[in-house]
This record gives C-alpha cells, structure tokens and sequence, in this order.
DNA sequence: AGTTATTTTATCGTAAACGGTAATGAGCTA
DNA sequence: TAGCTCATTACCGTTTACGATAAAATAACT
C-alpha cells in the first residue's frame, strides 16, 4: 500500500465523516460531546490529518447512526477477485 | 458505544482477519512481510487485543486483497436475512 | 463594518500503537 | 526424546493518537 494510498483513504474517510455530519445539522462540539472525542480530534480526523483507531471510528458511526462500513468504504471491488472471491471458503473457525 | 461493544468489535475483527490469513494458507510470518506489520502487533490485532489504526486495517485488507469494509463487523457486513447464500460478494446495502 | 459560531492549529501530558527482539508455549513429526 | 514450525507474550524505544486547553483562523450572520 503507497503512502499516497493512506492519504486518500484518510482523508475519504474524513470526507465521509464530514459529510454526515453536516448532513445531521451537527457541529464538531455537539458531535465531540456525542462520541467523547475532543473536536480538535475529530476536525483532525475529518481532514485526513490523523490516522484514527477502529474503536474511534466506531464511535463516530455509532454517533452519526451509520454503519462503520460506509465510513470506510474503499471501492468496494478495489481488488478485482480473478474468478472467486478470495473470502470463499474459510471454515477455520476454531483457531482458538 | 459500550466498553464491552468495543471489546467484541476488535474480537470480531481479528477474527475476520485471522479467518482470512488462514483460508489464504499464510502464516503471521508472511503476512507481516506482505504487509509490514511485525507478527507480534499481527497476533495481538487477531486476537482483539490491539486497536488498530485505520490505515494498519487498510494494509492488512490490501494484503489479503478484500475490501477494507469486509474486516469490519457491523449490520451491513452481517448475514442477510435470507434469499441469498452468505459470502457471495461484499453486500453494502442501501451504501453503495 | 462588528459579533458570534465554528473550525483549525498549536502545545503539553498521557496512553497506546507500532517495530524489533527474545522468550515462551503449543502442536506436530520423526 | 528431540527438533521444527507457528503463535503468543513480554520487554524496550519510538512514534502517534488522544484529551484538555488556548489561540488563531474562518464562516456566517446581523
């Protein structure tokens, strides 16, 4: 993965946050109070500044009602499966 | 979001990854090469010890090539109803 | 213009995510 | 038994996310 693929992942993350966000009327104060992330934070995060932990990602979604998937969501065939998708087929569910 | 919600969040995704590295037949080993990430801090994200940053997700996601939504647990990931057999592609609902 | 709301940026602690390495454990085969 | 592979755990250093706070910049509205 380039590094120039980690900055636009970030900041189309932070472009996704943003735009829910606005889109539910909420500034980054009412949405820090919301989630317990400091809004410095998040206008960090909105603008692809800072590299977010998935536990701080989740909070947003469950802040903003959306699934954590839509915040992320790359192309979701940004890796063409050649003839099988490659998460066919694992049953190694006791690993433990 | 509750403690423990984020608890099984990061179980779910080590899990997913974990299922993913061995249906592909790799060890820690390699994937920490493909992705460069160390086999210890790869241990500790499967076991859901680890919160992962976002773009530490998206490298293991490109590794194992698929979506970096498909690491994410949540109610668009989970099994549809019915209708359609599970794991036949990445279904982002009503998201796009 | 001015005034408020909102966002960005900066600085300072703390906590935690990393890489590296080494040690330990668990499973497996000869 | 030993030897081997893989995974887990425990350190240590460095980097960085995060909260708190303040300041500076921007936006919006009158």
């Amino acid at each position: 993965m380039s590094d120039n693929a980690e900055k636009t992942l970030l900041e189309d993350a932070g472009r996704r946050i943003r735009e829910m966000r606005a889109g539910q009327g909420l500034s980054l104060e009412q949405l820090a109070r919301l989630t317990g992330i400091s809004a410095p934070a998040l206008s960090l995060i909105e603008t692809g500044k800072r590299d977010p932990r998935l536990t701080t990602l989740a909070r947003i979604a469950d802040a903003l009602r959306v699934p954590l998937a839509v915040l992320i969501a790359d192309e979701v065939n940004a890796t063409p499966p050649s003839s099988e998708p490659p998460s066919e087929g694992y049953d190694l569910g006791d690993y433990q």
